[in-house]
DNA sequence: GATAGTTGTGCATACGTATGCAAATTGAAG
DNA sequence: CTTCAATTTGCATACGTATGCACAACTATC
């Protein structure tokens, strides 16, 4: 291989120029006359020179990177999210640099030291918290965080999510107005925000419609807990009539055990709703009732804070909270008048 | 924000020793005492240091950065792959940077370009192609590039897939082994090498049989696309009896139309088989007949070969396939004897 | 056409690290 | 205690770029 590198000093000494004045053409907002631009422009492209972003990055400070740090893409909601947020970032010039963790155990705090050396400009992490002892090291090195679909309470952390608890009342409510009795939930994880607080809107809307839960069981998140834990509540007898899981991810797993392990109907015998909207959830193959959560507009918000913060220096800390429609579709018993009603 | 950057400098100074020593201790395979391993060690804990890859990079001429070109995450396949790989090259101390791209256009060309400004000391491409003067270009930066389920004629490219040719042929063999007489086909893009094989696979699987193909359609790896040609096929009286789709994503567009739209029973008035064996296809929602691609034994000689070329400096070009088993599922008819014969 | 104001350019230096080289230290052997 | 080899350390420099500063070139004004 020829490896060879051309610099600046390359292009300026072919265009008969000073380096600076390579670099100003290349930077945006210095000031050359076109004369010297073109000059530039016409050397560089016969060298075939293309700045170095990681030289450039030490001296300006700014690497162009966003870290990702993501626990698993299984559950499409995730890819479907880093797609998106790749192409808005992309836009704005920055790319991706990804960081796979596995969320139990502490090598979140190990790769984000990792992160860390790579110099980049801010992070996200999607699906997992992080320890405060990090967000305040991040803090320090003033690098912007965003938790995308994940809250946590320390104040020096920014965060998207939907609004899981207005979610999950919503829920509450859809399955209480068409008139199910013995209601189960099939809960996310709890040691998640979200799986937390959408457990908690779903019983206030249950009260609120003077029903209980009866039956709550984590599943984790995860396909196999959630399949266990449908084979756990159905299995009986006294069976619940309706079930709302944690996300549309594990949803599948429970709809697939109660039609072709239990041989049940849904949405005859149990009605079934997830939370995410994921694109499967609308194959017909599974038809699934679920809450939406905006991924366009979680993403716009997420790029809109981690660049605010990096590019005009704002230091507010974001806690936003996007709204999702129930989308109503063919897993769960439709109540009465429900489209009149919401019109 | 405080923004304290703390540096070699400042760890050097705090410790009592040069620049030159911290750097050593900091860098895999340089001789240092242990006292002065440990004063250092101990300095840069108080000060939280960290080195800077970029910096790092700048002088080594290697970034620990690997780019990856990707054109959706939607198929399922790719998100499976993309964190497969960032954990395996993790493994390694390098981390994946993320290029979006739509396949159509050159778009892949003006990425490219972006993704070499960051210096990446490999690329991997999934599911794209890349022009002959971009390959060049690598190569004359002395970048390794590894196509991932992708082939391309051009001999500075490596490339590593699964054996789509035979894939289609056994496809042919185990459609015309259970009597099917009308076998229809939804391609893969014809714009792409492994749709392009898996079909010349497949014809020649079934003329060994004696059979025809009774109709083919591209199907652009798209789910709509697809889902419209399987409306065209299906919806007339004399439709096929068997169909092989291109990719698993789109064969539950197929499935989904047969079932849900034209009311067709499968497998009982057609078969289907897919390709790629994403996670989805064993549901039981699908139960999907589809060839294996073993995305575990592709990375991993993606990563192989990636590094081999980095770190050992091979240059030998590597085109490898890798062979994957049919998964024998209830989306098609099975023939009879079919378990016996193949023990 | 001289002067002041404006813009464009070159020189020098800095960013944070790695590494060749020579000096300094260590340890072993005599 | 001396000598020599082996190891460890510091000094200086290089990587490729951006930018403050001083100076050159140009423009407009009288």
């Amino acid at each position: 291989m020829p490896g060879e590198k051309v610099t600046s000093v390359d292009v300026a000494k072919r265009a008969g120029v000073s380096q600076s004045a390579v670099s100003r053409v290349f930077t945006q907002g210095a000031s050359v006359s076109p004369k010297m631009a073109e000059k530039v422009h016409k050397a560089a492209q016969e060298l075939g020179y293309r700045p170095n972003v990681l030289a450039r990055s030490l001296i300006t400070g700014r690497s162009k990177i966003i870290g990702l740090v993501v626990a698993y893409l299984e559950n499409q909601f995730y890819p479907d999210a880093l797609e998106k947020l790749s192409n808005a970032l992309q836009a704005h010039g920055y790319h991706i640099l990804v960081f796979m963790v596995s969320n139990e155990d502490a090598s979140v705090d190990k790769v984000m030291g990792e992160l860390l050396d790579y110099q980049v400009d801010g992070i996200i992490t999607a699906s997992v918290g992080m320890s405060n002892d990090l967000a305040a090291r991040c803090a320090a090195a003033g690098v912007p965080v965003v938790l995308f679909n994940r809250g946590q309470d320390d104040d020096r952390l920014n965060q998207v999510t939907s609004n899981n608890f207005e979610g999950g009342r919503q829920i509450a409510k859809f399955l209480a107005a068409s008139g199910h009795e013995r209601i189960a939930h099939i809960a996310g994880w709890s040691g998640s925000s979200t799986g937390r607080d959408r457990e908690a809107g779903f019983r206030v809307g249950l009260k609120d419609a003077g029903l209980e839960l009866c039956a709550c069981i984590d599943g984790m998140y995860k396909r196999e807990t959630a399949a266990a834990a449908a084979i756990e509540l159905f299995s009986g007898s006294d069976r619940p009539d309706a079930v709302f899981v944690g996300n549309d991810h594990m949803a599948f797993a429970v709809m697939d055990v109660l039609r072709f392990e239990l041989k049940l109907d849904v949405p005859g015998d149990v009605s079934v709703v997830g939370y995410d909207d994921v694109p499967l959830a609308s194959w017909p193959a599974y038809d699934l009732t679920t809450l939406r959560q905006p991924s366009n507009r979680m993403v716009e918000a997420t790029v809109a804070t981690l660049l605010g913060w990096i590019e005009d220096g704002s230091t507010s800390i974001q806690k936003i909270q996007i709204d999702g429609p129930l989308m109503v579709r063919g897993s769960a018993r439709i109540p009465q008048g429900w489209n009149d009603e919401r019109l």
